[in-house]
DNA sequence: CCTAGATCGTTAGGATACAAACGATAATTG
DNA sequence: CAATTATCGTTTGTATCCTAACGATCTAGG
């Protein structure tokens, strides 16, 4: 037996909550706040690492790759700080990815010309072409992953998880 | 402006869904299915990120460790193969984060008694201890996290994703 | 001006995770 | 019983990503 919490069958679920609940004897603490958490993390995982091994792998793109060329794509030339926000990956792992896409002749930093502390960064005719051709098929397959759900249920998933990011982003900022 | 498609400003979403429908000119494509499936990237990131550097940054604990705490704190001893399973890492990923706990007396290895290949792992009373003090506050900030959705909300979000990991999981195994 | 502080991208170092190869042990088959 | 096959945990090599420190550039205040 295995992946008790993840399960999708109520009655394994049930069993991991009452042996949870032996566990913590009589301790109060919020079961659906840790059954959401856990899931959203399984189903990232689950998700990404199936994308990386299929669709990815073919096109030879990472999954932080993908996400620069798809933004530079939809949105066109950025400041390297704005794809960092997009993609939510750090600078310094930005610098790293640009670095291998540049070598790749699949975008182009240039030096903005009002602030030379500034880099933008656009796609190559290349980078275009690659971008087009992966992202019907990385698309294909997130209709696939979700294919469990009808339309109105993808949507409501989304807007959930809308809520809960806001609200960590919330709760972090906030500290400062 | 940043996090278009995560945002949770509905005016922005459709913006980002008019940015990429103009960009895909006419080419049909699943808005919903990837707007479901970069939110769960998203909030998952956010998540972990949030929990690393609050609570379990406290305890000295990675993400994988405390997962793996946990699991031998819920269902006692285990075999590896099964902590793998539990955790949704590698075995080759769990050896390394065995090893630093057994290291910090949190877990004792032993090996099977009638399988030779086989290694049980159980927590140690200081690893029963830490896990102990780190769970009620883990939860807490679970709470926190989701405490912009109704209970309910989080029990239908967690559904949600388990039929995504599910559906997922049938696509990959389905392959071979 | 010009100096002090802020902001940007890069770099360096460390942590984490995976896949593939490996040795040890069990199970299967003839 | 012997030999092949399968399974398990570990090791090794690689890739990814983050934090912190750094140099370059811009902005504000005197």
């Amino acid at each position: 037996m295995s992946h008790r919490l993840a399960s999708s069958k109520p009655a394994e679920i049930t069993k991991a909550e009452a042996d949870i609940r032996a566990r913590l004897d009589g301790q109060s603490f919020d079961f659906s706040a840790m059954a959401a958490v856990s899931n959203i993390y399984r189903a990232a995982t689950t998700v990404r690492s199936h994308m990386e091994s299929t669709v990815l792998a073919e096109h030879d793109l990472s999954w932080a790759a993908f996400t620069v060329l798809w933004v530079l794509w939809i949105w066109g030339e950025q400041e390297t700080r704005h794809i960092a926000q997009e993609t939510g990956s750090t600078k310094g792992t930005l610098t790293g990815v640009l670095k291998t896409l540049e070598q790749r002749g699949l975008v182009k930093r240039s030096s903005h010309p009002k602030d030379g502390r500034l880099v933008l960064v656009k796609l190559t005719a290349k980078g275009t072409k690659v971008i087009k051709d992966t992202f019907p098929e990385f698309n294909a397959h997130e209709s696939l992953a979700t294919a469990a759900l009808s339309p109105s249920e993808q949507e409501q998933l989304a807007a959930l998880l809308r809520k809960v990011t806001a609200q960590v982003t919330r709760l972090h900022d906030g500290r400062h």
